[in-house]
Parts: structure tokens; C-alpha cells; sequence
DNA sequence: TCTCGGGACGACACCGGCGTAATTCCGTCG
DNA sequence: CGACGGAATTACGCCGGTGTCGTCCCGAGA
């Protein structure tokens, strides 16, 4: 607050810490298209990437799903789709991989359903756990910063 | 029939193909301790593998979990656990991985059980797929090889 | 405007999971 | 018994996904 206002966002490595990840992975996956900092791209060497809350949230999901045993050739695959619907009601949506096809499911009858059609494998992962699991996150690491159920402020 | 019976079980080749999988990645499986020849383990340059038609199903549900995209690791760690609990009753058995648990689970009320709870991610896989998909397959093939649900004899 | 530190960039190494040959046999059949 | 074909073995290479370093440079603070 000294100079006017911090810009929004988290740098590279605070990303990194709040959702688990090296910060080599976040790296790589921004060099490589899987999630790219919203707030500020890099500009070259010693310029500064700033990731917003949203971004943690896509971190987080990809997070979760390799630690399930997901190739990250399959993560790439399915925020391909998932990138457009990931709207604001995050929350007790789940996300169901099906092969090469990704849903989103409300309630647990479709899941049902799904298992009993279900030739393949189903990869299910609830959103509403990433929210919860990010913003603990936060509080855990910088107590400092202001959360809103869907936006955050970072400062360095 | 020439000399008197052939022996019983699957050639490497042949196991390859019925399952889908390359001979590259079975050969790769049995040397790494994945899936071995449960019939004829190999003795040597010249020697030959003879899996049983138990070796297949677990072949196939391998490679059901590599198709959905799960890291080979993962598929290893996975069966450690299921090779013991794999019986007889595989049909309308789901197996679910999270994380690193593997459990399986016969009606659908307990997998959303596991959804509501669910922290991470929740890999089901419905092995009674698996024995239709290889027993299809082995007719498709080879239609003169005999099946009576659980065992099967295989020539070469 | 000078400095200084954190962070992007590039090169390199490494390991897993195969593909692609060439090689070496075992088995079986004539 | 001698040859031949099919299958296991070995060697080599490739690519994805990171860890590790060293370098370079932007950006904030004074």
C-alpha cells in the first residue's frame, strides 16, 4: 500500500506454493499452452507473470487430476473443453473424464447412469473440493490476503 | 490335434493382439513385473510365454486404464492391490482408484458415496466390460478357439 | 538513475515407456 | 537329424515431463 495499489493477481511462485506444484511445472505448462497466466503474460526474460484466482483454480484441478494418476497428455485434452465452461457455480459441480470426452454433472444420478452405460474408464473429479482446497490454501500460506468466494487480491 | 493336445493358454503374439495392445508393450510388462505368463514364464532367447485366459482379462483392464489416460505407475501400483482381490466374480464388479486406494464396489449408491465425500479424483473402472471385451475379441479373432466364461483353450 | 533481487529463459540431463531393428535361439516338422 | 520359422532377447533411439544450473534482464525502491 506504500506505493498506491498492488496489482492483482499472484506471482509465478506464489501460484506455485498455494497450489502444490513445482515451480518448473508451472513453467513448463505455461510455455506449453496448458495454463497460461491471465493477468500478465511474460514479456521475455525478467519480465513477471501474474496468475489470477481463477488460474489457481485451473492449476489446482490439473494438480489434483496427476495426482490421480492422469497423463498429462489426457489434462491437456480435457481443459481443452473444460476451459469454456468453467463458470462461476464451480461449486458441487463435478467434472466426469470419460476416454477422450469430459462432462460436467450436477448431481450423482447421472453419474449412476453413466457406470452403468459405462464402457471405459470414468475419471471424476468434484470442483467444489478445488475452491475449498485453494482458498485453505491461501489463508494457510498469507493469512494477509483478502478472499471473496470467487476473487481474490495478491500483493507481493 | 496332429500329435495329441495342444497346451493350454495364449501365445505371446496372440495375446497381444486379442487384448490390443503392441507384442513391444507386453514383452515390456512381463520383464518389469507387471503381467507375467502365469501358464509359461520365459527361459531364456527362444523360449515362449504362454498367458492364461486370467492373464487376458488383467492385460485388458490395463489397457482400459492406459486408454483413459492413467499413468502406467499408477496401473502398477493399482494392481498390486487388485491381483489379490481379483476372483471369480469379476462381472458387475467396478473397481474405483483414489488416489493411490484401490477399492471395489458392486452397486452404484456406494460409488456416489465416494463422490460426495470425494477428496481427489475417482477412477472407476467396470471390469465386467472387460471379460465381454476380451471374449468378443477372442471370437472375432479366433473363432475356433473354444469359451466357457472363465476358461479358455488356446492353439497355436 | 543506479542498484539489486527475483523471476523468466535456455541448455542440459535424466528417467519411464515404449518403437525399431538385428540377433539368438527353442521347437517342431519333415 | 537338419533346417526353418516364430518368439524372446539385446541394443539403440525417441519423446514427454521435469529437475538443475547459469544467465540475463525487468522492475521496484531509494
Amino acid at each position: 500500500m506504500t506505493t498506491e495499489r498492488m496489482i492483482d493477481g499472484f506471482s509465478g511462485k506464489k501460484a506455485a506454493e498455494i497450489v502444490g506444484i513445482t515451480y518448473r511445472q508451472l513453467d513448463y505448462w505455461a510455455r506449453t499452452d496448458l495454463v497460461r497466466p491471465t493477468l500478465a503474460e511474460a514479456r521475455g526474460s525478467g519480465s513477471r507473470r501474474r496468475y489470477s484466482y481463477r488460474d489457481l483454480l485451473e492449476l489446482k484441478a490439473i494438480k489434483n487430476l496427476l495426482d490421480a494418476g492422469i497423463r498429462l497428455e489426457t489434462v491437456r485434452d480435457v481443459f481443452g473443453y473444460l476451459r469454456d465452461e468453467l463458470g462461476e457455480d464451480v461449486t458441487q459441480v463435478n467434472l466426469v473424464i470419460s476416454g477422450n470426452r469430459s462432462v460436467l454433472v450436477r448431481s450423482g444420478e447421472e453419474i449412476i447412469d453413466l457406470v452403468q452405460n459405462g464402457q471405459g474408464v470414468l475419471n471424476i473429479l468434484p470442483l467444489g473440493g478445488v475452491k475449498e482446497e485453494v482458498d485453505a490454501a491461501i489463508v494457510e500460506l498469507f493469512p494477509d490476503l483478502e478472499i471473496e468466494s470467487s476473487a481474490a487480491t495478491g500483493s507481493n
